[in-house]
RNA sequence: GCCAAGGUGGCAGAGUCCGGCCUAACGCAGCGGCCUGCAGAGCCGCCUACCGCCGGUUCAAAUCCGGCCCUUGGCUCCA
């Protein structure tokens, strides 16, 4: 049983087979850093994430860059806002450090480095000398073209077709340009104030003076073009030719069409064998975007439903599909984790307890931590579908449920190989964090609800049910869920 | 206009590559029952889909072919 993937360059749904198995190189296509992540973006994170995870369960050995895109006029922009800073640099850097939060707060594992255009200056100019040397780019007016028509393979990403592309870039530059789909490696001098001022805040006062960095090039002073900064710095820290690049379709064309054209161009090799596209986030009917403003931070949803279900919600449909973000959607993804995490805790506390011996065995249970793990397989070899993962955990979930209801003595072993199916699967591959403790009082916090459950029992006991009831309803108010059981009270935070 | 991806139950979402196990998975919502002092959780059961429309191929199609309609994304910064 291998893994097959959705290959956007062939159109076709193929079998993975990376160059070397012990080396999967992989590079996924990262954000601006003009504005704090939402939603959107952390799809792309998570599934990303995720097929990493995946390819190292598989044994794979992954290298996996994911970068940062610290130079644009977007960014220039938002200088003097706020205490953003006066500079693109600050500006960049603030953003870069709040991004990374938001990695670390959704428990993204570690891409092997975060390379940022800023640092990679010198390995774009070589890009766009090779370029200019081949005879596939160049210079006019101190900027730096790709000439379309002179690369072959132009548009066998997007399927576009050279003549019908109306103009890449900025109207500014059509007369510079030789074809109307050529489209800048390099630009001359500092950004335009217009251009910046386009995504300028209204309350802030339009810029006068060309803003941002400049680096000195052989054509002059001026600032990479968009596309090349992935070329460049995928080929610094992976190679020429990798096998999975991974971003948001939205990029497809011209970003992605365009990096193939300059890296193949420079190289002579292919660039990525397999482009993998996460389909867009929506909300009403349109995408989530930060320039329809329709967005839903990062920040804010993790903060208010959690990392686990925020994971849960952004791989609850596979990436080859759009997803819909509403109030029921993530609420669904809400009680798919917590009916994940409830079996969870059953079982760990059903094997922790006096009821459980190491001569039973129970040929049920254990036939439904194979299946799981067989259908969990199974489903992510099929081009990362990690709903169905997830709902072969699910299915785990209700075996564990219905055994422990039914059974008197446990069968250790068994609950042990499904706690560990739920680590390993849901943690390792999925990324969800068991039983994890919302912060650094939740010792304390959890023994002053014990306490106060202590207490609501002994009324219980003495049929006191209004003063018990009132306790609940007390805890519940404080955010703390309290549930009986046959074998005493429980509670969630 | 051009390019690309989609249209499956109230919602969400697998299945479409390799046609038959699909009288359509998992889940959410809803309904009934068990359990419970009650509630929740859990368990059992029910519910609603002729798989966008029209034609074709086939013993057999959600799945293949053709046409049409609609939605989304891209062609301008965008994950």
């Amino acid at each position: 049983m291998s893994l097959y993937v959705s290959n956007t360059l062939s159109g076709e749904r193929e079998p993975f087979e990376p160059d070397d198995p012990e080396n999967v190189l992989v590079y996924t296509c990262g954000l601006t850093v003009s504005d704090d992540s939402h939603l959107g973006h952390a799809r792309l994170w998570v599934q990303s994430d995720v097929m990493v995870r995946w390819l190292s369960h598989l044994g794979y050995g992954v290298r996996h860059v994911q970068n940062f895109t610290d130079v644009n006029e977007k960014i220039v922009a938002r200088t003097g806002e706020g205490d953003l800073g006066d500079t693109e640099q600050a500006v960049a850097r603030h953003y870069v450090e709040s991004v990374i939060e938001d990695m670390r707060d959704l428990n993204l594992d570690r891409a092997e480095v975060y390379p940022r255009v800023s640092e990679h200056i010198p390995e774009i100019i070589e890009i766009v000398e090779t370029l200019v040397e081949k005879g596939y780019a160049y210079e006019a007016g101190g900027s730096v073209y790709f000439d379309v028509t002179e690369f072959e393979d132009y548009g066998k990403l997007s399927g576009q077709d050279v003549e019908e592309i109306e103009s890449q870039g900025a109207e500014s530059d059509r007369a510079e340009k030789r074809h109307p789909a050529d489209f800048a490696l390099w630009k001359a001098g500092a950004v335009d104030p217009g251009d910046a001022n386009e995504h300028r805040s209204d309350d802030l006062p339009p810029l006068e003076e060309p803003a941002g960095q400049t680096w000195a090039s052989p054509w002059g002073e001026g600032r990479p073009g968009w596309h090349v900064e992935c070329s460049a710095m995928s080929t610094t820290h992976l190679d020429d030719s990798i096998d999975v690049h991974v971003g948001g379709q939205d990029l497809v064309f011209p970003h992605h069409e365009n990096e193939i054209a300059q890296s193949e161009a420079a190289s002579g090799d292919q660039f990525a064998t397999y482009w993998l596209h996460v389909r867009l986030l929506e909300t009403a009917g349109e995408k989530m975007s930060s320039s329809l403003g329709n967005y839903f931070t990062t920040k804010n949803a993790v903060e208010e439903f959690g990392p686990n279900v925020v994971r849960m919600f952004l791989v609850s449909t596979s990436y080859t599909q759009r997803q819909t973000y509403s109030e029921a959607t993530i609420s669904e993804a809400q009680e798919r984790w917590e009916r994940v995490e409830r079996a969870y805790e059953r079982a760990t506390d059903a094997a922790d307890s006096v009821d459980a011996y190491a001569k039973v065995e129970d040929d049920d249970l254990r036939a439904a931590v194979v299946d799981a793990r067989e259908a969990f397989t199974s489903s992510m070899n099929d081009d990362f579908n990690a709903r169905g993962a997830v709902s072969a955990l699910l299915e785990l979930a209700s075996a564990v449920h219905r055994y422990v209801d039914e059974v008197e003595a446990y069968d250790y072993r068994g609950l042990v190989d499904a706690i560990e199916t739920f680590e390993d699967l849901g943690g390792g591959v999925l990324g969800f964090q068991f039983g994890a403790a919302d912060g650094g009082d939740a010792t304390l916090a959890g023994d002053l609800v014990e306490l106060v459950l202590n207490i609501r029992e002994e009324e219980r006991a003495a049929g006191n049910y209004e003063r018990a009831d009132e306790l609940r309803d007390r805890l519940e108010a404080l955010g703390v869920t309290v549930e009986d059981t046959d074998d005493g009270s429980t509670y969630r935070l």
